[in-house]
DNA sequence: CATGAATGAGGATTCATTCAT
DNA sequence: CATGAATGAATCCTCATTCAT
């Protein structure tokens, strides 16, 4: 742990040196796992001097910490933007849970990893990702859903947003070695398309004709 | 890679010791990953002489292929138990395989992590998994179950099997990390089991009841 | 082959620092070789931390190149002080080039062992010495020896050149042995004064009364 | 040292695995040096059992002095050969030698390889080649050779066989880097053909008309 | 005689981190 | 703020040598 006075850069200059290591870090990170990562290699590809990078992380944990707390400030992101969604969208919520999951997942493609690096790590105490309850909004919109029969009422939404999540970080995740498992290409786009398809339909594709409407 | 000469031992005696070597290389490999796996951490705790590591297995990645590979036959294993599936388990196939991938991640606490090690350094270039069709009899189950009407005709094999392993594999690898997501302990096994069960239901609940039959 | 980043020093100070550590060098892998050098001694010897031996050479393969290389300069060297010999040398071109050779070794101890260490190690593929034609000059006086009649007009300079070599660096290099060979004491200065000025006699005495004059 | 009692084998199939362990050790030192040489890779290449070796020869000094020893009975051979020369060889003496030494050097490729390497660990000490006198009768026929007027009475036949051996070691041993050096392809044998009958007019063609005088 | 297993002391190389300017 | 030099503690790997059968 970071126990040297760590400097938050006053000057925009500084600003900016310390967001060029952070960028490269998540990276380095994120391909080399914590122990595989080099701290020479962060500073070669963000072309500062190492010792930069104690001035603004502490030491390697630091930097790496900071790294892992980004990853929070992903999700809260993403659960932000599910707030647009509204009652009109109940009954396709799985669906579009789905969707939103694995665009985000194309989107932050070093998320995944530094996520399970995390669980990987299983004796490191690094801070808690959420301090407030999140998937709030979502959560309710789904307990409405149960109410209209759009879903399962013995289905908790914890469960059924394990679902989504689990599908789409693992296909994130283990596209590689699931293809040679699945004897399925999975990098291809449309192979993905094709399948995330039919997961949705198998998931939720029977009842979204529910309620007594 | 290793190039060695990489000895195979002749007597009992140094087949033991591989084998000591190579248990706790399963070990050390999934908790701490590759690069942070110590060599002589694996030589303390099987109690052996560094060296014979290297007599046996070549060098770090020998070993590491060697346990990677390891993880081949326990998937050919899984897919071997379910053999013993028939006709009558095609309406719960879903429910079944959820928990036997379950029961198999219970077992074998060090297989997804090793799994994905190999997800998370893209750049290796490791022996393919399998090299005939796995899961054929499964599959042929699913089918005819499709015709039945058990499951969905637009729902490939894969997909379906697919959905099975990422849940089982997600939670199994996952769960620290989920329960703050989730708020929710998935640590406890009342929970799991409640999670599971609701979770088959949301996947497999709505069908079973079907065909013309 | 070092393929890694070898740092050029810029300051004064790492430029001291990377001589120390070549001149240490130049005497560790001239006494033990390339396998007996050990890198260790280099560093304590030059009382250096060994990582800058990494940092300035990369590696001990690379080091060793840049001792390697250090003896074409000396070869260089000696050929630019042969350039103050002139014509009225002729007669006596060959006595002085034994002395100068002779010399060249007295003052150089390790280059022998260097440059035979290249010639032990022949799978080795170190960068050639020499760019441009070397012994140009010293060629030139030859030949114009040789039309004078100083020289046998049917023994090519590079024989002639070989020969006095050959000589100097045998008697540099294999003395020790030698004085067991010849039952005769090499090591000592009148020794082998008395038997350079003989072999002198014996290669070059008996024409230098030459030409028509 | 060996401090382990050797054993010399009694039985017809222990003389045969020492003999292998022995070619294959001067092989190995030769091309290795005495550093560089490999237990291993000896066991290896005789393809017997590594502990073999220690019981032969009781550790790696032992094996190399063994070695070693093995150039003496070399040196000894070759003077024995030259016994056979008579008065009537001595006009032509120097070249005799120059071409027989040649011979010597590429009967035994490795000979020049062990025998710098005693020069080379120079701190170390080997027992003494000779025991007796050597070049008995070619000293004698020498100095015959002078007083008849073939060879300079003012040079001593101890220079007068440095030269020679001194030649024909340099050629064995540095003609990869003296090919550079001179810009001249050593290695061929019609070029060393050519330079070897050149360095003998050099040396020895002015005056083996000799005699009558 | 012969072999495979085992070992301890290195030996090259790397890496996070600190120092000095 | 920024940099190059420097360091000590690993870390992977090797090697001569011994043990046990």
């Amino acid at each position: 742990m970071a126990k040297l006075k760590t400097v938050d850069p006053d000057t925009k200059k500084g600003e900016e040196t310390r967001q060029r290591i952070f960028d490269v870090a998540v990276r380095e990170f994120s391909r080399k796992g914590y122990a595989g990562a080099r701290i020479d290699q962060i500073a070669a590809a963000a072309k500062i001097n190492k010792q930069r990078i104690y001035a603004y992380f502490g030491d390697k944990e630091g930097l790496f910490v900071e790294v892992w707390q980004h990853t929070s400030d992903l999700i809260d992101e993403l659960d932000h933007e599910l707030l647009d969604l509204c009652d009109d969208d109940i009954p396709n919520l799985g669906q579009i849970l789905l969707e939103r999951y694995t665009d985000f997942h194309e989107s932050h493609p070093d998320f995944w990893r530094i996520f399970i690096l995390e669980n990987l790590m299983g004796d490191r105490h690094h801070p808690r990702l959420h301090k407030s309850r999140p998937f709030a909004h979502v959560g309710e919109l789904y307990e409405r859903g149960q109410k209209r029969g759009h879903f399962d009422p013995t289905v908790s939404f914890e469960s059924f947003l394990f679902v989504v999540i689990a599908i789409t970080f693992f296909y994130a995740s283990n596209w590689r070695t699931m293809s040679d498992t699945l004897a399925t290409e999975l990098s291809r786009p449309d192979v993905k398309q094709k399948m995330m398809g039919e997961i949705g339909r198998l998931l939720f594709g029977s009842r979204p004709d529910a309620q007594g409407e």
